[in-house]
DNA sequence: TAGATTGTTAATCGATTAACAATC
DNA sequence: TAGATTGTTAATCGATTAACAATC
């Protein structure tokens, strides 16, 4: 029955599990495609196919937010994107800090593609006294001290730390003193930082080694016999 | 009981969680990390806690490779570390292509970050002929079109693909038709590829989504009443 | 030996899929 | 209307955790 009496916790109270997050990532990505190639409407068949899920399991995701779809026609497009961009909380843009300015953090801050995608890097951070005040890309490069007051000015509460493992966890632990929410972690090392700080990690290593386990796998799995069973040969 | 007749098919059959193999390079950087640090052995306990895992979860995840550890010790971290990049392919160095020069391609050019994790990146591919044949950090660069050559050449079976999203499609049905095997995406799309390719994809718009959507989440949950909540007012 | 810790089975928990009434 | 497709419940599947005998 629509409308009627609330029959689940409101938002908020009721934990969304993390997968279902990135996946509403993933709807956002192909409903702007679907969007700007003229599509006024999706089904959650459509959306599902193009990225590999179930038709059941993209109305089960959506639904942990709301009533989003139009039974016998699907989904609007330009709504859906709407609403799900609220609830990312990409309506609005999101300054954001790089700390860092090595190969990554340099690249980063030339990178423009996700200002249309709610996020945009307004200011760089190192403690390389020759990097101070160059602004690459014509962002301003300040020293990693006065990260506490910029972030305070600029309302910065999102930052990406991209620099190298050794000094990871200092720097992560002086990001969060400065107030910031959000972390963005590049460096190869799992830190630990109090449970108020929000972290996602991307190590290329990781994801480079998924893979080379794949591709192994795969490679042994097709020769017939395994290269993968490393365990000791029966001893008896 | 150790040794004896095997109890479970043999690996390569039985299905490896994406997940576990994930956890697996966590628990390689850790026990890397530890070894640096003199230490000789560790428990599941312990690698847990450095990740936020349970001890069991430790075990069941290394149990699906074999019996690396010794009861009332715990885990040999130089052996287990063998094992492991064994498991992951990793015990061998892959030459890897990178495809797409722009900020992020130029950037892991430079990045040797991960060559003493198993990969190196002994190539670029670009389509703009300025940039050809002019070495990035020591990296020779060549035309697309000659991928297929110099993979077959040097024996290159990864690629990370790193192009603008309007060509990400493209070039990637171009990677796959030189034999590569396995591809990094940075481009910001679901590629659609043969089954027999393996793709992993990072996208740093959908990973700041992640940190956007938990920061706002938190925002609102501790001003007690929900933003999040963007379902419909009741109709009746 | 006593204490510690593994590998593994059974119990629990959570996430995905299937099915279908409600709806356009 | 008939056909299509949603939102949601129940069934299934898979992954995590707890517990403990075996072992060093």
């Amino acid at each position: 029955m629509r409308g009627g009496k609330r029959d689940k916790p409101i938002a908020g109270t009721d934990e969304v599990p993390k997968a279902v997050v990135s996946r509403l990532s993933l709807y956002l990505r192909e409903l702007q495609r679907w969007l700007r190639a003229g599509q006024d409407t999706i089904s959650s068949t459509q959306l599902g196919k193009t990225l590999g899920l179930s038709d059941s399991q993209v109305r089960k995701d959506l639904a942990y937010f709301g009533q989003f779809g139009y039974p016998g026609r699907g989904y609007r497009c330009d709504e859906l994107i709407q609403k799900i961009k609220r609830i990312l909380g990409t309506d609005k843009l999101w300054p954001v800090a790089v700390v860092g300015l090595g190969n990554l953090g340099r690249a980063l801050l030339g990178y423009r593609g996700f200002t249309h995608q709610g996020f945009q890097i307004v200011v760089g951070f190192d403690i390389d006294v020759r990097k101070i005040d160059q602004p690459i890309d014509g962002v301003p490069i300040h020293h990693l001290r006065e990260l506490p007051e910029v972030a305070r000015q600029r309302g910065i509460r999102l930052a990406i730390l991209a620099v190298p493992a050794s000094a990871a966890q200092e720097v992560a632990d002086q990001i969060v003193a400065a107030g910031i929410e959000g972390l963005l972690n590049f460096a190869p090392v799992s830190l630990t930082l109090p449970a108020s700080v929000n972290v996602v990690s991307v190590d290329l290593a990781v994801e480079l080694e998924q893979l080379s386990f794949a591709v192994v796998k795969r490679a042994s799995r097709e020769a017939g016999q395994s290269q993968l069973d490393t365990r000791n040969e029966p001893s008896v």
